[in-house]
RNA sequence: GCGGGCGUGGCGAAAUCGGCAUACGCGGCAGGUUUAGGUCCUGUUGGUGGAGACACUGUGGGGGUUCGAGUCCCCCCGCCCGCACCA
């Protein structure tokens, strides 16, 4: 980008003081700055072990290069920027990276329209954004800018592919899976929302298919234990998302006899205390085992349901109020406690992939088998008493604690006590064990396209899965595909490139081909943050000593979207790294900031609905400060912006309340602050003190409207008050501009060379309040009788409660309020608040 | 259905501990600057009553604890989010 007029006339024209009334457009000094901290390069990363200083790691989610940087982008970076910025002013060694997430469909999508390689709309969207990051200002490191769909970056993933298959943690398996009909792939259980694929919409569909997963689930229990790590650092409800989602359940396995089977048939249950209340016996319909099991003249009554539940769309599976269907195996299940024939049942209800695919039902004491028992008319028997009406006849299931009944040597037992007793038993016979079971499901990392990292295995006819050597990483994507090439087929278009696919095999040397799947975009993006450490070093993914000394982030700033996805992958990965010794930590992102969205009138933006605010017309019309202050103070920064109400025009006018201010001072560089005004002063060291607080908190708003106060302060101790060449009304506008560089870069810059100081002002060091400015002479204590407010006095902040006590009986209103009544009580709070209760 | 969160002016929102409810900003009203409009500056602005000092009232509704509740406890109403047959 070449300097232009613009440029030129904007930094000669602002050149002295200004005159009350001159209009200040935050505009005009964008590109003047732009320039001076690209020279400058204030906020790079010092990696070298001798420099003393603490380090912090601020960490934006990185961005995918769908077009130009929006809206949403403008209030996640501007939030992001403030502690790095604070930290930057505290004098720390701060790493503030950016990167892009720069695999993904719709650079596919787009290479299938326009008949190019998705290489040219990534880098070319990449580079836009870029520009617009520069123009936005976060205090960003680009020296470690990096991409996932580089070369350089994929290789390491490829490596740590391997790493995990290795250890056993990447296999391949046939299954059902998740199929998006619009994206022709599979996807992975946390990409599906409401039976729709979480990036298209599309309803997904189910299919059998032979895929690559990542065995997230050997890390259930450390992810769920580990979270006492983040607790009161992370937002609650991500916390909460992430325990629900690995829905860890404790209870029992017991093994049933199937008549007729060899093998006994192992169900879980959290309620193993109702087993003598088991009345019959539940397979997943679309189970292997159901198909095994069912008796031959209720084969073609089974199929026939077989067949009618694979129609089932999700939409179906999904409806809440579903009557329960089922069909009759013709078989017969033992109760191992008891001996009683249970008859089996093949049902939609029971879920193949959870636990074992099988239920013992327990009518009484639980709602969906109360219902299936209800709508096949099978026995119901209560075994635990609660003290509630019987299940049978209500048709609501009694699933609280009480006194067992009815169960041998459970009865009169408790439920706890019942649970521990039943499985002492179980383990006693051989019968059943004490067990655990996750929600969390293997994560299926494999996707039949093309923009995406490729697996590293060679398949050979005759040595099997062979994992590409180190040494001949990166496997790198074809860079002769283009346009109707990369059409979704079903499988990869990897697939089809025949010189790309064909390759000897690395063990053997025999004819072989290359696995043509490439990797979900979140294995990417699950380790970005450690390369950003060590962005060049290339004998591995990262250099563990700059990870050693880098991390864990200090601070993680995104979308909630993320709150199962992303962020659960990536603490994965990093536990499977402290495996293997290459971390010395568990959990990645010490603090964690889900900023809310920009919407318009209540309504998300979307281009469906025609609601879009384009950022770039934003920053055109009113500046690029005008936009981040707005999205900082317009509320907390959790909390969502209605882009109808905040007023762009509000945040202009205090910028140039602020500049004004900084052209107005006349005392010079070097006065002393000491001789200044003391009011002033204390209004300034008493901002210091409450923003500093205030932006440690994440109150970003709340800073600013303290920001404001000074200002307004400033405005009247020179309109009114000592006047601009007072050291403190100096010492009040050089304040105001490093407060200000936190969440309005060039403004404060701006105003920092008005006051003759030299850029950067983003490193100009964080003012220290003085103690003895920040203790009050007078504190208005308020009087109360009987809780109303009736009288006010200024007195010193140490006053003793008696002296108090005296002084607040002596007021005239006091005593008016009183009116003659006696007083039963005083409630001194010294300084603060006096209560006095009449009788 | 289960789990979690939130209800404060006309609007976005403040109120570390239970201690002056509504900071800061928008919008409104009044005045000043200006040829005028806009900009800019000043004042004012929860509601009801009052000319006014002031009084009463007020944080979704009801109850409780407390000298004192937006804040803590119980019940209800409304809204939002997550999960959704997970045995």
């Amino acid at each position: 980008m070449s300097t232009d007029e613009h440029t030129r006339d904007a930094s000669g024209g602002a050149a002295g003081a200004v005159a009350p009334g001159d209009s200040y457009d935050p505009r005009a000094v964008q590109d003047k700055w732009q320039a001076r901290w690209a020279e400058l390069e204030p906020f790079r990363a010092n990696d070298s072990a001798d420099d003393p200083r603490e380090r912090r790691y601020a960490l934006d989610m990185f961005a995918y290069p769908s077009g130009d940087l929006h809206m949403g982008h403008a209030e996640a970076y501007a939030i992001g920027d403030v502690p790095a910025r604070y930290w930057f002013q505290r004098g720390h060694n701060v790493l503030h990276p950016i990167g892009w997430d720069s695999f993904g469909l719709p650079a596919e999508n787009a290479a299938i329209r326009r008949n190019s390689h998705p290489a040219e709309w990534t880098y070319t969207n990449i580079e836009t954004q870029a520009a617009s990051f520069r123009r936005y200002a976060p205090s960003l490191d680009w020296s470690r800018r990096l991409h996932t769909s580089d070369p350089e970056y994929y290789k390491w993933t490829q490596w740590l592919f391997l790493r995990f298959y290795e250890r056993g943690l990447a296999y391949r398996k046939g299954g059902q899976v998740n199929w998006c009909p619009n994206d022709q792939t599979v996807l992975a259980n946390e990409q599906v929302v409401g039976g729709h694929c979480e990036r298209c919409g599309a309803l997904v569909e189910r299919r059998v298919l032979t895929q690559w997963y990542f065995r997230i689930t050997r890390y259930a229990d450390r992810l769920l234990d580990d979270m006492k790590q983040l607790e009161g650092n992370w937002p609650d409800r991500v916390l909460l998302m992430q325990r629900n989602w690995i829905g860890r359940s404790t209870g029992a396995d017991v093994d049933f006899v199937i008549e007729g089977r060899d093998e006994p048939v192992t169900v879980f249950t959290t309620r193993p205390d109702t087993l003598y209340g088991a009345t019959f016996f539940v397979v997943a319909a679309d189970a292997p085992l159901a198909a095994e099991i069912c008796a031959p003249e209720q084969r073609a009554e089974f199929e026939a349901y077989r067949e009618q539940v694979s129609r089932e769309s999700e939409i179906d599976r999904l409806s809440t109020e579903r009557e329960k269907t089922g069909v009759f195996l013709g078989r017969y299940a033992i109760n191992p406690v008891n001996g009683e024939r249970m008859p089996v049942w093949a049902s939609d209800y029971v879920l193949a992939e959870y636990g074992h695919g099988a239920i013992m039902a327990v009518p009484a004491h639980d709602q969906r088998d109360l219902d299936f028992a209800r709508a096949f008319d099978l026995p119901v028997r209560v075994v635990v008493d609660t003290g509630e009406p019987d299940p049978a006849e209500t048709g609501v299931a009694t699933a609280g604690d009480g006194r067992l009944v009815n169960s041998g040597p459970l009865d009169g037992l408790a439920k706890a006590e019942a649970i521990a007793r039943i499985i002492e038993i179980l383990e006693d016979k051989g019968l059943g064990r004490a067990s655990v079971n996750f929600r969390l499901r293997d994560w299926l990392v494999s996707r039949q396209r093309f923009w995406g990292c490729p697996i590293p295995i060679i398949h050979c006819p005759s040595c099997g899965e062979v994992p590409v050597p180190d040494d001949q990483l990166p496997v790198t994507l074809p860079d002769n595909l283009r346009g109707a090439d990369l059409a979704p087929k079903g499988t990869s278009p990897l697939a089809a490139a025949e010189d790309w696919v064909n390759v000897p095999c690395p063990s053997c040397g025999g004819a072989a081909r290359r696995d043509s799947d490439t990797m979900d975009t979140f294995v990417d993006s699950s380790w970005y943050y450690f390369r950003y450490c060590s962005p060049h070093y290339e004998d591995g993914p990262f250099d563990v000593e700059q990870v050693r000394k880098w991390m864990p982030v200090d601070q993680y700033t995104g979308g909630v979207e993320h709150a199962i996805l992303h962020l659960l992958y990536s603490r994965f990965f990093t536990k499977v790294l402290y495996d293997m010794g290459m971390v010395d930590f568990t959990e990645p992102f010490t603090r964690l900031l889900n900023q809310g969205q920009v919407i318009l009138n209540g309504k998300a933006m979307s281009k469906s609905l025609g609601n879009m605010v384009d950022l770039g017309d934003q920053i055109a019309e009113h500046g690029v400060d005008v936009v981040r202050l707005a999205m900082l103070f317009s509320g907390p920064p959790e909390d969502d912006i209605d882009w109808a109400d905040v007023s762009p025009h509000a945040m202009a006018k205090f910028l140039g309340r602020v500049h004004r201010i900084a052209g107005e001072v006349t005392a010079p560089v070097d006065a002393d602050p000491a001789t200044g005004d003391v009011a002033l002063r204390r209004i300034t060291h008493r901002t210091v003190e409450e923003v500093t607080g205030l932006v440690e908190a994440y109150r970003f708003n709340v800073a600013i409207a303290r920001v404001m106060e000074l200002v307004s302060a400033a405005r009247r101790a020179i309109d009114s008050g000592p006047g601009p060449a007072d050291p403190a009304v100096r010492e009040a506008a050089e304040t105001i501009a490093i407060l200000l560089s936190l969440f309005a870069p060039y403004t404060a810059e701006e105003s920092w060379s008005l006051l003759g100081r030299p850029a950067p002002v983003a490193t100009a060091g964080w003012p220290v309040p003085d103690p003895a400015l920040l203790v009050e002479d007078q504190v208005t204590c308020v009087v109360q009788v009987a809780g109303k407010v009736r009288d006010r006095l200024e007195v010193p902040p140490g006053i003793a409660a008696d002296e108090l006590e005296r002084l607040a009986l002596a007021s005239d209103k006091v005593q008016a309020a009183l009116g003659g009544t006696g007083i039963r009580k005083v409630i001194v709070r010294a300084p603060k608040i006096v209560n006095i209760v009449p009788a």
